[in-house]
DNA sequence: TGCCAAGCGGACGAGATCGTCCACTTGAGC
DNA sequence: GCTCAAGTGGACGATCTCGTCCGCTTGGCA
């Protein structure tokens, strides 16, 4: 019985229609997270996906690997941006991409910043080995960009977690008003800029950049 | 059996035990939202403040009723903070006070971010005279900051939507942490001073600032 | 002290959501 | 085509929350 993978046709060991069902799952939760938030009835999801209840708990345990895996791809765009900020010769340029991309994204995809500010607080999650590289690549990326005179000296790599939550805030609050989340990027990389230290900043947050969710790992969520 | 009231005792026509009551279902409200956030169950604060549910239901007809009244308090603050703002002969100190005044109280305050942000939609409340006050008061500052040079001049009065929107969400996902709100405030306020204007900012949102809940009237939200 | 309207509390029915269980269906290999 | 494990769907009991109803209590005034 263990072991005995024969008889499984697709590479997740999943049944075609099970592939197909898994699929729409995901579309279904998106569309109705994006309407009704992350908490509306997982009964709605199944109902859009045209499947049953018991489909979408067999798939989803918990409605927190739904919200993970159904997101799973807008995290993945976020670890690829850090990658492309790295790569970027010219670091204040990526660091400034880095954030408008992920931004843009939270202002984007309705749902995303719900599902974003949710997964922070779970440090512990099995994504730990990727998002210990991101921080270590966005250290990198902070201590470039300050040696290049572009990034201010006293800029803390706890301050990205305080512009992307604060930045979720605000287009939770204000879903739909492109110009407020714009307007906040804008003033925050301003301030960000060398140019703009002026006085002293109170210190900065203990927060550890573990819990970024920028690597959330591959697409698939599914355990 | 109208207008006789005769036979009531408080000014606000509550009798004595009912308005002790009153005060101790906001105390609870309070203690209660601080602890499980703006849903938790009206059973709950009905709970903790010792009175059955049909009192609760009786003084707040709707949660949005409990809220408001249980934060009124902390609304007031803010609109005393825009009016000390105002006669302050400095401007920028002002604005800035006002800034750091408003955000203190979500910082410190749980429970109020929720309120706060909640609020913020409803611009048809019955504090609609208050709250143009506000506006029309906050103008005024804003160009009077302007005017001494210390204020960019591409501040937009809706950008102070913008901040404490965005500093709501940040203690929302980040409750406890005084380091990071602390720090988004001091990156914003930099990010407005005249000094910090470089480039162009994106246009600004089109919020009408009537809707800020710095201004909601009298300390008691019993209709 | 007595009256009575204002105030009170908890039980209760309605409605929503959760997550499981089980009998039926179907895809994939032979 | 046949077999059967993987897959499916919806009914169901448990739990939670809401907001009302109604009989009892009490504060304030005469």
């Amino acid at each position: 019985m263990v072991g005995d993978s024969s008889r499984i046709a697709g590479q997740d060991g999943l049944r075609a229609d099970a592939r197909r069902n898994r699929q729409r799952i995901l579309a279904a939760a998106r569309s109705v997270f994006a309407e009704h938030g992350i908490d509306a009835p997982m009964a709605t999801v199944a109902r859009r996906a045209g499947v049953g209840v018991a489909t979408l708990y067999r798939r989803f345990p918990t409605r927190d690997a739904l919200v993970r895996a159904a997101f799973a791809q807008q995290m993945d765009t976020c670890a690829r941006a850090l990658t492309e900020a790295l790569a970027d010769p010219d670091p204040w340029r990526g660091f400034q991409r880095l954030v408008e991309t992920v931004c843009a994204l939270q202002r984007e995809e309705r749902g995303f910043p719900a599902a974003f500010a949710a997964a922070f607080p779970d440090s512990t999650g099995e994504h730990a080995r990727a998002r210990e590289r991101a921080e270590r690549d966005f250290m990198t990326l902070v201590r470039r960009a300050q040696a290049a005179g572009a990034l201010r000296p006293d800029f803390h790599p706890s301050d990205l977690v305080v512009a992307l939550l604060s930045h979720c805030g605000l287009v939770t609050a204000l879903p739909g008003d492109r110009a407020a989340s714009r307007r906040l990027v804008a003033y925050l990389l301003q301030s960000f800029r060398a140019e703009a230290a002026h006085g002293a900043l109170p210190a900065p947050s203990a927060l550890s950049l573990r819990s970024l969710p920028l690597a959330a790992g591959g697409s698939t969520g599914h355990a």
